[in-house]
RNA sequence: GGACCGGUAGUUCAGUUUGGUUAGAACGCCGCCCUGUCACGGCGGAGGUCGCGAGUUCGAGUCUCGUCCGGUCCGCCA
């Protein structure tokens, strides 16, 4: 009962031949005289037809239904005239059956497979396996494999050599929280499974090895999004004796070459702007440059304006003012910007002033705003030659403080973008550099952009003396708005290390304590490195347009991390928890 | 920690605004019919804890409160 050809390799070519297949029955189709199935396995369909000439097989094909696994022999035939069928690649055939096995029947399916029929998130993982055998799923993590080999391929091409770290490991300093195993071996204490294989990756440069990748698993407690599960993976490098060049235009080709290999797509060219530069026009450190639609600092214009609205963030210099141009705005109506107002509140706006630019030749007169009855003609007039309006613009504007007038507007300016349909391309990547070393966080101390182990490009007492001012060679790649990867040349020295450390609040003994293996393998001739980590999970949601991390996993979590298929996280039995020296409190026991 | 959307048949949904007879549809499932379909077709049938728990009411799928589950977002994610 071996099958001898693949359902997709059933053409004319094996017209006459007498073959054998084994799939699932996608479809069946009984015309009380003569049944059809689909019969489908992993490449594709195959119609296979049981005449009632073949008395016992044509009773059996009787029985089966959707999804039994089957195995059937025959001869493959042109089908009759006009009943080819031009979807299928197999259309032009039929496998005329004379044998019939059922190697395993199914239960009715709870949903149906074909792309026809929605099916509801919580279904899908509680039925993963069915879910798994959808054309979209498959296809998706087909994607996803010939990815993973395809940059395993180039990176082995350039001399990487593949090394795995352990995942049961030690609670890093910051970022996000861990998760923790306990340890039989030693009562109290817990392993962290790896945020990022970020210390043992720099360790492993300190090794010898100078050039390192791996397919890392990476695990972090944080809640959820549609991008982001508590784990995933990343494509972790790194390199000795490189500079932030070498690394990027390294990775450029890669990730060129492989959209090249498994797409066919051209990414073209990989845009460097800085980080600021990024602030300053979009908001955010991971614009989309499909959309055209740029944030004009107008702070400026303001400073002498009596409304109050303006008239404060003008004059403080943690504010900002950006205007947003949308070209051919007047297509938005009045709910639609009500519903913008109300979706730049997520974000702490306060609200989302607006000018409908009706007639620019009439200045003022051609305007239409509930605000420019506040604000003085001469500011309008330069207003509207700094934005060199045209008939039909809105402008759009943030007023306060400066976060909030990025994160609201950069998030407006995707959703105005995709409801008018502006986007420029399919794909437009770029590099993201010259990050700052340390931001200051709402309690007001130090908190490294990257990580605590970027290299800042000044000296330590440069350091010292401006924390806040100093740069780094940081640098992130970006897709579309989504942030793929990003990484930074790291420290190599002791002193450089010991400096960042102890401005981030660190001191010698929980460094030592944490990590006193880099801190020592720094001190034994560590090479200069550096390297980046790309989010592979992400890429894959990129590559195959999904909307849903989930959908280029195979077993996801949900939004509250438990998985629906196995029922994890589930109870420990008592003398497991007792082998850990684990008790717990002020939690009632579930009966 | 917070905001919002959803939970009704195996599945996807309607019904909830305005409480009132036996809770509907489509697909799926079961039975019968059908020899050229391909999301086959025809006829018939079964199938419901309206997520769960309280409350309001003569009466709750529908209103109120709580709670659980799924999703999107804010916070969080170096």
């Amino acid at each position: 009962m071996k099958r001898t050809h693949k359902c997709n390799q059933v053409t004319s070519d094996l017209i006459g031949q007498e073959i054998t297949i084994s799939g699932w029955i996608h479809r069946r189709r009984d015309h009380g005289g003569v049944i059809f199935f689909d019969v489908r396995d992993e490449d594709g369909l195959v119609q296979v037809v049981y005449n009632p000439e073949s008395k016992d097989i044509f009773s059996l094909a009787e029985t089966c239904r959707n999804e039994f696994v089957i195995f059937s022999k025959g001869v493959v035939s042109e089908r009759p005239v006009g009943t080819a069928n031009d979807n299928l690649v197999t259309g032009e055939v039929e496998i005329i059956a004379s044998d019939l096995d059922i190697l395993n029947p199914s239960l009715p399916i709870p949903f149906q497979l074909d792309e026809y029929s929605p099916v509801g998130e919580e279904t899908r993982l509680k039925f993963r396996f069915l879910d798994l055998r959808r054309t979209e799923m498959q296809d998706n993590l087909r994607l996803r494999s010939k990815v993973s080999t395809s940059l395993r391929t180039y990176l082995d091409n350039e001399d990487f050599i593949e090394i795995e770290t352990p995942l049961l490991t030690k609670a890093t300093p910051e970022g996000a929280r861990d998760y923790l195993v306990p340890s039989r071996t030693f009562p109290g204490q817990f392993f962290a499974l790896p945020q990022s294989p970020q210390l043992f990756k720099q360790t492993l440069m300190a090794s010898g090895f100078e050039k390192y990748f791996q397919f890392a698993k990476c695990f972090r407690d944080e809640d959820l999004r549609a991008d982001r599960q508590p784990e995933f993976t990343q494509l972790d490098i790194e390199m000795s004796f490189v500079d932030s060049k070498e690394v990027m235009s390294l990775i450029t080709k890669m990730i060129k070459q492989v959209f090249k290999e498994t797409m066919s797509v051209d990414l073209g060219e990989f845009v460097e702007i800085t980080y600021h530069e990024a602030i300053e026009k979009y908001g955010v450190d991971k614009p989309d440059l499909r959309n055209p639609l740029e944030l004009i600092e107008v702070k400026e214009l303001f400073k002498e304006c009596d409304f109050k609205v303006f008239n404060e963030p003008a004059n403080d210099k943690d504010s900002r003012i950006a205007a947003i141009k949308v070209p051919n705005g007047k297509l938005l109506t009045r709910k639609q910007i009500d519903d913008y107002t109300e979706f730049v509140g997520n974000y702490g706006a306060k609200g989302l002033a607006y000018i409908r630019v009706e007639d620019p030749s009439k200045g003022k007169e051609g305007l239409q705003s509930p605000i420019i009855k506040f604000i003085e003609d001469s500011i309008i007039e330069s207003l509207l030659s700094t934005l060199e309006v045209q008939e039909g613009d809105i402008i759009f504007f943030g007023a306060g403080k400066r976060s909030i007038v990025n994160d609201s507007l950069s998030a407006f300016r995707d959703l105005v973008a995709k409801d008018l349909d502006l986007l420029t391309c399919e794909w437009a990547p770029c590099w993201v550099v010259d990050f700052p070393m340390f931001e200051k966080n709402r309690s007001g101390d130090l908190t490294p952009l990257h990580h605590p182990f970027t290299a800042p490009n000044c000296t330590t007492d440069e350091l010292k003396e401006d924390p806040l001012g100093a740069l780094t060679e940081a640098y992130d790649i970006v897709l579309n708005g989504t942030e793929l990867g990003g990484g930074s040349v790291r420290i190599h020295d002791r002193l450089m290390q010991e400096t960042v450390l102890k401005l981030l609040n660190i001191n010698e003994k929980e460094a030592e304590e944490k990590f006193g293996f880099l801190i020592a393998a720094l001190q034994h001739g560590c090479p200069p490195h550096a390297g980046l980590a790309i989010g592979f999970d992400r890429m894959i949601m990129l590559m195959t347009g999904s909307d849903s991390i989930r959908d280029v996993i195979a077993f996801p979590k949900t939004q509250t991390a438990s998985c629906l298929l196995t029922e994890a996280p589930g109870q420990a039995a008592q003398e497991q928890l007792e082998e850990l020296h684990i008790r717990f409190h002020g939690l009632e026991k579930e009966d």
